[in-house]
DNA sequence: CAGTTATATAACAAATAGATTATATAATTG
DNA sequence: CAATTATATAATCTATTTGTTATATAACTG
């Protein structure tokens, strides 16, 4: 799963969590997203790059403006790859609720 | 939420990801984990630092060794911001199947 | 068509990341 | 205690990231 590289270190960047979190309130063009944030439009369209490549925005073109707005696979994939964590840690615990119950009876 | 820029970057890396699929399957000295990788030692100690600084990673001391657990909190603290975008994703969905159900009449 | 608006790209500087080798530290073992 | 084992840290190199300014492109507007 190369793609999860690109995900992960698309969503590492506290901007492109902030850009994402401007989308999940509805689809903005790049002026828009540039304007809550104190840095050009070359910056922030260099990190909406980022997040198109990792697959977590799409945008599309409407005369000159390219309105963005979450794009719906990303997140499953990313759940995905974190469900085998879930699983790990579920079983961790349960290996360690097994280990207390068989330590009460000692006490 | 500062802690996510340490987490996901944390995530991004292949090798850190192999990690914790291996710690996943059970506890591991650092050695342990150094083996499978075509990686020196140095190296693989840079990554679980890494990994314990995001919270992902726990270390016990047990003499010389360290052996590497899985923390439990972090993928929690993931699914927290993940659903933020999912239930944006719903929503879109949501509002989409409004719109093509709106315009099946039509049709 | 000239000017403006929306966005992308190039060139560059500073900071960060990831790997290596060499070395330090601290516990274990003979 | 000397040698070994497990791990960490420092110095160093290279590549990548993130921002900037300057500029290009392409569509709208009067």
């Amino acid at each position: 799963m190369a793609n999860l590289d690109a995900t992960f270190s698309a969503l590492a960047d506290p901007t492109r969590r902030a850009i994402l979190a401007r989308l999940a309130l509805g689809e903005a063009t790049v002026m828009e997203l540039v304007e809550p944030f104190d840095m050009t439009q070359p910056a922030i369209s260099r990190h909406l790059k980022v997040l198109v490549n990792a697959g977590l925005v799409v945008q599309r073109v409407e005369g000159t403006k390219r309105p963005c707005r979450l794009a719906p696979t990303a997140v499953a994939e990313i759940d995905q790859w974190l469900g085998m964590l879930r699983r790990a840690l579920e079983t961790n615990y349960d290996r360690l609720d097994g280990v207390l119950a068989a330590m009460k009876p000692e006490k």
